[in-house]
DNA sequence: TTGATATGCAGGCATTTACCTGCATATTGG
DNA sequence: CCAATATGCAGGTAAATGCCTGCATATCAA
C-alpha cells in the first residue's frame, strides 16, 4: 500500500463523499455517481481515478458501464499502521501535556 | 472537529513525519524539530501551523521556545467517525465485489 | 545593555490540484 | 447499420500548496 496516495486521496471532500456514496450503495456506475455530484462527469472521473490509484476502490467493466466498488483494505491498513500507533500512546501523551501545562503555571 | 482540516493536514508526508517525531519524543521545540527536517525553519513552521489548526498538535510557549505536543483526539475521531464505519461493512463489501465478479464471468 | 538565540510574519515563485471544455471511442437497442 | 448512451482522453485555467528569502520581534545570558 502506498500510504501517501491513500492519505492524499482521502484529503479531498469530494472523494470522501464518493466513498460515502459507494458505502451506502456499492457497485454504482460512473453515471450514477455523477447524478448526485454537482460537477462534470470528467471531474468525477478524475476523482475516481485517484481513488482507484490509491486502491481505495476497484472497478469492473460491464459492457459500456463501469462499476465501482469500495476496497476497504487500505483504509484498514491506514488505521492499523498509523492511527492505532497514536491511539496506543493516547493517554500518556495527554498526561505529558497536562504535566507540562501545570509545570508552566507554577 | 473539522474533518477536512484533519484529513488535509494528514495528507502531507512532512506533516505525518512531524507527528511521527513528536510521537517518538513529545514536547519538542520548533528548533529541535527543524534539526531533522531538511527544510527551512519557516517551512516547518507552516506545517506545524496547519497541524495545530487541525488540532492535531497543541503548543505551549516557554520563554523564547515553543513546545509542541501531539493531540491524539482528532486522530481518534477520524477513526471513530470515518474509518470504523467502513470497517464494519468490510466483509459484506468484499462479498458484493466477489458476487459481481462471479456474475460477470458466467 | 548587548550579542546570541528562538521564533513570527510577509511576500514571491514553481508546482500541484480541481475544475472545466471539446472531442474521441465503445457499447447497446431498434 | 445508426442513433443514443456510457465512458475515455487531451489540453487549458484559476486557485491552492509547499518551499523559499528577507526582515522583525522577543527572550536569554554574560
Amino acid at each position: 500500500m502506498d500510504d501517501d496516495k491513500v492519505f492524499k486521496a482521502l484529503a479531498d471532500p469530494t472523494r470522501r463523499e464518493l466513498l460515502d456514496r459507494l458505502y451506502a450503495r456499492n457497485g454504482q456506475t460512473l453515471g450514477q455517481l455523477c447524478e448526485t455530484m454537482d460537477m462534470k462527469r470528467q471531474s468525477v472521473t478524475q476523482h475516481l481515478g485517484l481513488l482507484e490509484d490509491a486502491n481505495l476502490i476497484s472497478t469492473v467493466r460491464r459492457g459500456r458501464e463501469k462499476l465501482h466498488y469500495i476496497n476497504p483494505v487500505p483504509v484498514y491498513e491506514v488505521y492499523e499502521r498509523w492511527v492505532r500507533k497514536f491511539e496506543e500512546g493516547r493517554l500518556s501523551l495527554l498526561y505529558d501535556l497536562k504535566q507540562e501545562l501545570e509545570r508552566k503555571q507554577t
